[in-house]
DNA sequence: GCCGTTTTCGGCCCGACTGTTTTCAGTCG
């Protein structure tokens, strides 16, 4: 069974609600209780639990994420033990946060661990084992303590640790400085993979190399970045290895060897070069484009047959052969599985995929228009023809102006009068152009009360209505979407979750209700290609594709140099399994108007 | 704490690197 049918079960199932619960303040939402598993997965680490007890609250914090409906609304339901990594424990642990709010152990957990020690644990080189020992013999509850005993020597005087360790510890506290409080940002996609192609790329121009490639969450194109790693194969590992300390992108190398350097960029993202033999090349290429998740899935699966999996090979421990393999393909033959592009690789059922069941997953150039986007009407940048024209220069046919509508709340609100305006501008430009059709619509904003903000008697002569929230995230998002679905003339929801990668959660909103409602109405959803929103995320859009969805990829672009963000769109439809025929926009306009509700 | 066409008990992915050790524990990816 893929992992995707489990969720084709979830999608539509009615919401129910036991009678005493509908004033409770509302549940909590999956990235909250993860966030609870993990904290949970901390402390115990902390305190000491045995090590596959704390891998158990971070499986399930991971299982909760990967999640695409709301995890409480399966708990009351009676069904979260359905997802793996859930059992008995952690289902009662659920139980008593819905019912109470709180969850008994890890309010123990809290008195008995300070939360300084947690901050220690993001200092690089100490881990939970070490801070324990600190804590239970020194007396050690966070940075100021911590610096106090590696000032006085008590700490290289611990058993275990010496004053190499302590010199260590020190450079690394004053190096973490005032950052230790906060979590470290990942970079987003685009600016990981500006970074990783141009060094990839300068190493490729290298004579000294042969096959270079970036690896890692930057290929699988994931929303944001943690670090870089670059996988080569050379003829002279130290000429390689100079050549990448002495590259323009690079501010530093940490460390150097034979087979490799870590460095820091210069925008201060992480590096890792690993040099290997080129018969090993597919292993490491394999192993290092990840994710853990899938690597640990393959492995464990492996195990059972006796076959011992990793970046050095394949270990038969029968017969002790050990099959090095120089193509990534051939990692996935001989372990009789077969090949997925990177995109996949999250153990969300691509491991049990046959020959010929691979998805043809969708690429950018199977766009044949863009369906949201802004002009100088609004809050963009360029004019409808400038926007226009490049779009026609990407090799689109069509696109749509969709400027904000009245009470958009940023300044530059459309009026009724100034749509009706920009209808007769759009008609006039796309006369102007030829082999390429301008629309009209707007990106209306959905009310409090669910509504749109221009009379329907106007909306009616867009060609294409995209609705969104934009104000009032906390008042019942959910309600509000699924009211703009069930409105006839809209076609399509924006950005559905809000959410702002690395910077804002999304809204709370039920995506469950808002899936059913959009294949109920026809709705399409967006999966908006602002990289900083990748909205809807790979787990909702495949979930909206199995629910009979049709996706949109859109730019938002607010000038002509942003047309190009459906790259980021499309680096999440991939991710989310998506076809081409799971796209609207991959169609020609003539034929995607028919596929607006009542077929206008 | 989870889980089961080897198991309802006894396992749980794998190896590199580092520093403190004298054979290994902790940390990381």
């Amino acid at each position: 069974m893929i992992a995707g049918s489990r969720w084709t079960m979830v999608v539509g199932r009615s919401r129910r609600r036991l009678p005493h619960m509908a004033e409770t303040p509302r549940d909590p939402s999956n990235a909250e209780i993860a966030a609870l598993f993990r904290e949970l997965a901390d402390r115990y680490e902390l305190d000491g639990a045995i090590a596959h007890r704390v891998l158990a609250y971070r499986n399930a914090a991971d299982a909760v994420v990967n999640t695409p409906t709301s995890v409480a609304a399966q708990t009351r339901e009676g069904t979260v033990t359905e997802i793996p990594g859930i059992g008995k424990t952690l289902e009662e642990k659920l139980n008593d946060l819905l019912e109470t709010g709180r969850i008994p152990a890890l309010e123990k957990l809290r008195e008995k661990i300070p939360a300084g020690l947690l901050t220690l644990t993001r200092i690089p080189g100490l881990g939970a084992k070490r801070i324990a020992k600190m804590h239970k013999e020194l007396g050690i509850d966070g940075p100021e303590t911590l610096k106090a005993a590696l000032d006085d020597g008590r700490v290289a005087e611990l058993k275990g640790f010496g004053a190499g360790s302590a010199s260590k510890i020190a450079s690394a506290l004053e190096a973490a400085g005032d950052d230790l409080g906060t979590t470290a940002e990942r970079v987003l996609l685009p600016r990981a993979l500006e970074i990783g192609e141009a060094l990839r790329d300068e190493l490729r121009a290298n004579p000294h190399s042969d096959k270079v490639e970036l690896a890692g969450s930057a290929r699988r194109l994931a929303d944001s970045v943690h670090d870089l790693d670059i996988i080569a194969t050379t003829d002279d590992a130290h000429a390689l290895i100079d050549a990448f300390a002495a590259s323009d992108l690079i501010a530093s190398v940490e460390h150097r060897g034979d087979n490799g350097a870590k460095a820091m960029s210069q925008a201060g993202l992480a590096v890792d070069l690993r040099i290997v033999p080129p018969a090993q090349f597919g292993n490491l290429l394999q192993h290092f484009s990840g994710s853990k998740a899938h690597n640990v899935a393959m492995r464990t699966a492996a195990q059972a047959r006796g076959i011992r999996v990793s970046e050095r090979g394949i270990l038969n421990e029968e017969t002790g052969e050990l099959i090095r393999c120089a193509t990534e393909e051939e990692v996935y033959d001989a372990l009789g599985l077969t090949w997925v592009p990177p995109e996949l690789r999250e153990d969300r059922g691509e491991l049990q995929l046959g020959p010929g069941e691979v998805p043809v997953l969708i690429e950018q150039s199977d766009l044949r228009g863009d369906l949201h986007l802004h002009t100088t009407a609004s809050d963009g940048r360029a004019s409808i023809e400038e926007m226009a024209l490049a779009a026609k220069a990407l090799g689109h046919e069509y696109l749509v102006i969709t400027d904000h509508s009245a009470t958009h709340g940023f300044g530059n609100d459309v009026s009724a009068d100034q749509l009706r305006a920009s209808i007769e501008a759009v008609r006039e430009v796309d006369a102007r152009i030829d082999d390429f059709t301008v629309l009209i619509g707007s990106e209306i904003n959905i009310g409090t009360d669910g509504g749109l903000d221009y009379p329907d008697d106007l909306v009616a002569e867009l060609d294409w209505v995209v609705a969104s929230v934009h104000t009032a995230f906390s008042s019942d998002p959910t309600k509000r979407i699924v009211a703009a679905c069930e409105h006839p003339l809209v076609d399509l929801i924006g950005h559905p979750t809000g959410r702002m990668i690395e910077k804002r959660a999304p809204y709370d909103v039920d995506m469950r209700a808002v899936i059913a409602a959009a294949a109920r109405t026809g709705t399409f959803l967006e999966i908006n290609g602002s990289p900083r929103r990748r909205d809807l995320n790979d787990i909702h859009a495949r979930a909206a594709k199995e629910a009979g969805v049709l996706l949109v990829i859109d730019s938002d672009a607010h000038g002509p140099e942003t047309l190009d963000n459906q790259r980021w769109g499309i680096a999440t439809a991939r991710r989310a399994w998506l076809t081409k025929d799971d796209v609207a926009n991959t169609r020609a306009w003539a034929d995607l108007r028919k596929l607006r509700k009542g077929g206008r």
